[in-house]
DNA sequence: TATTGTTATACTCTATAACTATA
DNA sequence: TATAGTTATAGAGTATAACAATA
């Protein structure tokens, strides 16, 4: 399997190329590269990152860190930060400064929990749920541009690979 | 589309949740986040990060990254590095240090351009080939470990979306 | 004028280790 | 003892703007 996985596609390696002077970018050899999954991922990542900027709800001033744990709270409101941090996959001393950016903004709020004086019961503002109103529009443009090659089909079969993937 | 593409799966939405006490790990509603390609695709990106760094080539001190441009200097004799950013999609600035790290190991050198005096002709030493060799072992284990859960048809999707998804 | 490589700077993202307060 | 939040620190990724040397 792994050698099945690893073969580069048609392009044909080039592990025999001698050194050119210059290298156009049509006669660009990606190698192993080319083959290798995690190449693609990121490369997908970074352009997922890029269009939040530009296209996306990066416009309002927002990071994508910021938006996912924004959104965290709105499904759970009282979640605690650590609670939070273990459902989005990250460690909480990671939110802790995420979550100030938010509290700066006011778009969500550390209140105090009333069953555990450590930890801090978040929640989003009024100001945190219209914000969120008024970005849906970007954050579904967005979307939208990540998927443009895309069928719905596809765009399913996607969410269910990269899930596969991250699942236990 | 865009409705259709943006709509939570099952877990049934939360939005007029009332605040609890405690959110406990099987209770957690992920909301909008479920629904959103962005967000799967930056977990996905995380956890093959962690598992290169695991299982994968970073037990041999190598980043990501620094492998992305050893692979397509081995791959593109003699790119230069302006070249080898268009290639993967980085800027000219970003690839410096990178070159650096692998010319400090001596596994990538820096030649003169025979052609341009501005550019440098990159090239793999025998060193880097070597270490290429060596590590091919633990790139194949990252690679599988990121497609435990996927026949290798499946696999072969996943990388073609992603590749379509950054195509022009 | 335009391009190559470089530097400085800045902004994402992430984590580990150690601390305080509380359970 | 263990957990929640915090801080300090570190290291991965990315980019833009400006500069000198060269085309």
């Amino acid at each position: 399997m792994t050698d099945q996985e690893l073969t580069p596609p048609a392009a044909g390696s080039s592990s025999t190329a001698e050194t050119r002077d210059a290298v156009e970018p049509d006669t660009i050899d990606r190698g192993l590269l080319e083959g290798l999954l995690g190449y693609h991922l990121r490369r997908a990542e970074v352009f997922a990152f890029q269009s939040f900027g530009s296209t996306g709800p990066g416009h309002e001033g927002i990071s994508p860190g910021q938006l996912g744990v924004l959104l965290m709270v709105q499904a759970n409101p009282g979640i605690n930060q650590t609670g939070a941090g273990r459902a989005l996959g990250i460690d909480r001393s990671t939110l802790v400064s995420i979550i100030d950016a938010l509290e700066d903004r006011e778009l969500v709020e550390r209140t105090p929990s009333p069953t555990d004086r450590r930890s801090h019961a978040l929640i989003v503002t009024a100001k945190g749920e219209s914000f969120l109103k008024r970005i849906r529009p970007r954050l579904d443009a967005h979307e939208d541009e990540l998927v443009r090659h895309m069928t719905a089909a596809e765009r399913a079969t996607l969410i269910d690979l990269l899930r596969r993937m991250v699942s236990p």
